[in-house]
DNA sequence: CCCTGCATTTGAGCCTGATCAAATCCCCCT
DNA sequence: AGGGGGATTTGATCAGGCTCAAATGCAGGG
């Protein structure tokens, strides 16, 4: 389960898998590699502040970090929940800049960290590490669209229940499995309050999603992915309604 | 007004200026200043539509575009508004991908155009043209960060008058102007109704913002900028409030 | 100048989600 | 086993924003 500190042999093949460095070269990824820092997290443990200088580029290996905002009525928002796979601050290896939201360890975490100088410097000589900085950075942006979108047109019982069939593993009809992180944090994440967030899970126990403290239990994926659609309110047809008025 | 089609001396030199290609360097940009395309477009030309594969790099130069997403339930939903040195789908030249979203002139417009291959291919041999991309993906990802933190913390009437003071040019403290699109428009990208938009404005009015069919008047910016922060409800002290209980 | 069609405004009532408050439940410590 | 203390649930009430519906305003066509 813990991947060692320093990046053994292990570590590093392991880390090629994943997006970021998966979409560079062999030479580049090599020079990089050297560079690469693993961390252990807990629950707390802040990568950086809001307003902080960039200093590194960040992948999770392992466990979720949050990324938060802090609003000027002093209350934080969870802008997004990164997990195994995701990378982040990646752009701001390529020009210095100030991070604009804070990161902080959601739940025991393993992380790999490199230094944005030098991805900064390895990106200006290998077209590769800077391309591959710009793909990740696009899923980001596809993930903040679906965001943006469904805080727009869904009922917040819809965002729970996307968000409950985003944590059940693809494929499977039914699932048990524990929640990564607090139901505060989930709140934000989804922009309702924890007592909204209560009551939206009480209603999904009717069609057979039980979450308890820290467990939750899927018996049906169909059922959940139909609330997530907001079946049920807004029938999809809406136009075409009038018989011939001429 | 009008920008001359087809890449005059002049065109390049004020793209230059524009933050995408401000951020590579002269022989960079002069190689890809011989494939930028102009174009002007009117109200409801179609850029590229969700599920399309990725053709072309696209840099704002005059009015606005609007990028949408058709939800399942077959409504559009307005993700973000394109104006002046805004640039867009810069991340998908560099993997040949499918469009998440549609784009379509929300104004008149003028938009300068290169081919997504074109841009791949230089991106490929000079870094500074992928960390130009990375750079304005960067942008994007705040701009998108911003308006999750909006939907997720401010209410509908802060949303519109944060909407409202962004069209006012910085540094006046009144200001008269026009829309430059449909209130339509305006409530999908706020993620309000029409009606609850236009029941904002007259509330606006009291504040000294009005708000015709096509022309608005700011008589005190900081009245506006107040009003988007939320001000009345929710001050901004809320802990401490407690006389020491022990 | 009137008419028609569309955009916007206004009204009334309802529903979702927030707020305030109190009751439980758990985990952990002693 | 007993007792905090935080997390979660539940209850009651309120309000922001949506829905349905009708009125009004504005622009282009005849």
């Amino acid at each position: 389960m813990a991947i060692v500190m320093s990046g053994s042999a292990h570590d590093t093949h392991s880390l090629r898998g994943l997006p970021l460095f998966a979409a560079m070269g062999d030479s580049s990824f090599e020079r990089l590699a050297g560079s690469i820092r693993i961390d252990n997290l807990h629950p707390g443990d802040v990568l950086f502040r809001q307003g902080d200088p960039a200093a590194s580029v960040f992948v999770v290996i392992e466990g979720w970090v949050k990324l938060v905002r802090l609003t000027s009525s002093g209350d934080e928002v969870v802008i997004r929940l990164f997990t195994r796979g995701h990378s982040f601050a990646e752009t701001l290896a390529v020009r210095p800049r100030v991070h604009s939201a804070s990161a902080e360890a959601a739940s025991e975490c393993v992380i790999a960290r490199i230094a944005a100088m030098t991805v900064g410097r390895i990106a200006h000589e290998k077209p590769d590490v800077a391309l591959a900085i710009a793909q990740a950075s696009d899923a980001s942006l596809s993930a903040l669209m679906d965001e943006i979108e469904s805080l727009k047109v869904r009922s917040a019982d819809a965002r729970v229940a996307q968000f409950i069939l985003s944590l059940c593993p693809v494929g499977e009809s039914s699932c048990v499995f524990r929640l990564p992180f607090g139901k505060r944090l989930i709140a934000s994440y989804l922009g309702v309050k924890q007592e909204t967030l209560s009551r939206s899970f009480a209603k999904l126990r009717s069609i057979g999603i039980d979450i308890g403290r820290n467990e939750i239990r899927v018996t049906n994926t169909a059922l959940l992915e139909a609330e997530a659609n907001d079946q049920h309110r807004s029938a999809a047809i809406r136009y075409e309604i009038h018989p011939t008025p001429g």
